[in-house]
DNA sequence: CCGAACACGTGAAAC
DNA sequence: TGTTTCACGTGTTCG
């Protein structure tokens, strides 16, 4: 593949087209006379100097679709922006890593800011969403069997929670669930206020 | 900075050493006449593709140490190699991330395993820990009132619930739960295997 | 003046 | 065959 040294190492002898620029003449002869440039060893280590970084350059690039010159840069061109995409696509996904894994933490954290509260003020949200469907959540200091007595009453309500979520903790208790009004049950709809302020009355009986 | 463009377009005339190489010198003529090579302008149009090249690969590089031949190469390989190293660092983050993140969707997926076995077969695990404490775990396909119903069947045990978790989905209740048996209860502590046969037989007659 | 960097034209080899 | 690519030596410019 290396292409063969030419050992050509003859003379060249240049002449101006109308005034004679010559300068590293010799003056004596106008006959072919051996000279060599002054800066003929500097430029070849300036050669071989550049022809090693472009092999330095070549033996970094994954992928080289021709060993000349001009392909080799080619090439590095194509593969610094392959490697800038790259860049840009793996920075993009662990940012949204990022932001989705702190949301996480996030409400972790606000859970926990809860249970350090010690003690809970308790708290209850009935929101209607449609039908005979609600949402509601719960927060209230446990105390024994208090979670029972809640079951009873929401029992009692009416009510069947589907889709319902329990948090326990340091004595706390957080619940959040989708509670469905029996079909059968007598009587008619409450009002979500009213679940609201039974279930508050409930559990400040505690 | 840059360069002026040298015009010397004056001749060149080899000369061999010993023995006259020369191919496409004009045989009339000994004396200086113009001759042009043949490869004269695709030499000029090479370099000046490669010459491009460069530019172009200059371009992408961000830091220009010289503006010379041989530097543009050379920060063109220290920047590659820098790309390199970020894409390794961003891999290795996002692989990091990736793991921390399976690992909470892998519970997930389990739970989503077990959603999608459709009809759940009911499953009641009692361990007992120390002293009144026990350990429960209860599995179930949900129906009416079964939650409320299975609450007060725990609390005629004698139990209280602490640390409770319960999960609903797709109609079926996963319960783990740190169970205390009540002090003032009468009559004293069963046995975790008839805790275990009385809770399995209410949940069968749901 | 000297060293470094460059464009140039050329012969030769490779495809 | 011709076209392409390369290394070479050189003149020139700039610091």
């Amino acid at each position: 593949m290396d292409r063969v040294k030419t050992e050509f190492n003859d003379l060249c002898i240049t002449e101006g087209s109308k005034m004679d620029k010559r300068k590293n003449v010799d003056q004596n002869e106008d006959e072919g006379r051996k000279f060599i440039s002054k800066n003929l060893e500097a430029e070849r280590k300036r050669r071989k100097k550049l022809s090693d970084r472009q092999l330095e350059l070549r033996s970094l690039v994954p992928i080289i679709t021709n060993m000349t010159k001009a392909t080799i840069i080619t090439d590095a061109i194509t593969y610094i922006e392959d490697l800038k995409k790259t860049v840009e696509e793996l920075t993009d996904q662990l940012q949204q890593m990022e932001t989705t894994c702190a949301d996480e933490e996030k409400t972790n954290s606000e859970e926990e800011d809860i249970k350090k509260w010690g003690t809970i003020t308790p708290e209850v949200q009935v929101n209607h969403i449609s039908g005979t469907k609600l949402w509601i959540k719960i927060v209230f200091q446990k105390k024994r069997g208090s979670l029972t007595k809640l079951m009873e009453a929401i029992n009692v309500l009416g009510f069947d929670l589907t889709d319902t979520s329990i948090t326990t903790s340091r004595g706390a208790i957080l619940i959040t669930s989708s509670a469905e009004f029996a079909e059968n049950f007598h009587g008619g709809l409450p009002d979500a206020d009213q679940i609201k302020k039974f279930l508050l009355e409930i559990i400040r009986s505690f």
